[in-house]
DNA sequence: CCAATATGACTGACGGTCAGTCAGTTATGC
DNA sequence: GCATAACTGACTGACCGTCAGTCATATTGG
């Protein structure tokens, strides 16, 4: 047992992780702090010496989460093409996150985990929606999009894409879930001003899924 | 202290009231079942004669709050006037709740009592969408509205507008609240295919507020 | 080059709190 | 008076967060 860390040795990660592991297993509320820092293989203490409490560490692990997703929208709206073809691909890199990070999208999908949904969405809101008002608004200028108020229209869209497609909290059937995706397509679609058709097109030609990610 | 309870005693409602207070002033996590029934006078036992645990008092509460919305939306919505004017006067009555239903408004709108506002918003997407819907289908023979799916499209706006304005996830400024909720109503009309401007003009004249209610 | 000393990451037993239980008590209807 | 339903409150087990102590490593002085 070493007392200094050994090389590489990374206890608040392997924390996160155990935690992520876990809560997707068993739900949150389920999860206490002697599970996951016995899952991680380090004692009690350890944990409140990167971690303020066991909210602490769930407001983290939502940050990591929408750190990675703003950070493929961010990629994806400097690609090349059009300001469609731009918003369109940054929400679905959104959702290419979700895929290479299951385990932590998963932990936050599980329906018991109100609380670390709602923290996800809330700095999904606030960090995502700057990039995609950014693509709206330049597609403005050249009559791509027409909005007023690009920044407060995109946190609508997001809020309510998170809260009725995400999380389990409506649980849709298959038939149901596509019923309300298709909707907020075309509710995106006509927020942004965008001509009738032109995102269920792009959506539906890149496999569409889910409009956005958590 | 009668085992049977006294004419017109009600222990469930003085639960139901003790713990809307409670909540409202100190958030759901910080009140405990003992301080509950403290302030109802009972014994804890009696407690869990009436609900099944803490969480199950929370949906009641929720249910509570929910079933009043919908039964002043449906009281609204068979008011005289137009399609517009009714759809704005069944969102409007339900704002009403909240404020002769303070207690458990305020309750539900404290910043720590995610849980809470969540099954509310599930709730309330599922009992007054299918209102509100009706009212838009009505009026989208006349051409008032102009929108696909009316019971999809609702609950996105439903849910949304509770997610963005509702609660005290993001505490917008006064400036804020006011932008987001300018940019919420337009992308109702726009989305309910509605003449642009009309429930702006609405909403104004029965002085905003906010558009939704949790 | 090797003690002696300092450092701080790590430990885990413990205090306090709280949700939920249950054996017992009290009043009521019959 | 007795059966029954409403009610009581002490108790249990579990869990969160703390903190005094440990020990491998780093640093310093001889």
């Amino acid at each position: 047992m070493p007392a200094r860390r050994t090389v590489s040795s990374d206890r608040g990660g392997d924390l996160l992780a155990s935690a992520a592991r876990l809560f997707r297993e068993k739900g949150v509320r389920a999860v206490s702090v002697d599970d996951i820092v016995q899952g991680a293989g380090v004692a009690k203490g350890t944990f409140y010496l990167y971690f303020k409490t066991k909210d602490d560490l769930l407001a983290k692990l939502a940050e990591a989460v929408v750190q990675q997703m703003a950070q493929a929208a961010t990629d994806a709206s400097h690609a090349e093409g059009g300001p469609i073809e731009r918003f369109v691909a940054a929400v679905l890199a959104m959702q290419s996150v979700d895929r290479s990070q299951q385990y932590l999208v998963d932990a936050l999908n599980h329906p018991e985990n109100t609380a670390l949904h709602d923290l996800t969405n809330v700095a999904l809101v606030r960090q995502v929606a700057p990039i995609l008002a950014a693509i709206v608004e330049q597609g403005r200028d050249d009559g791509t999009f027409d909005v007023e108020d690009a920044q407060a229209t995109i946190e609508f869209l997001l809020a309510g894409q998170a809260a009725l497609l995400g999380g389990g909290h409506f649980n849709w059937s298959l038939g149901e879930h596509a019923r309300r995706l298709r909707a907020t397509i075309i509710i995106i679609e006509r927020s942004l001003g965008v001509a009738a058709g032109r995102l269920v097109e792009q959506f539906a030609a890149a496999g569409l899924g889910g409009v956005g990610a958590a």
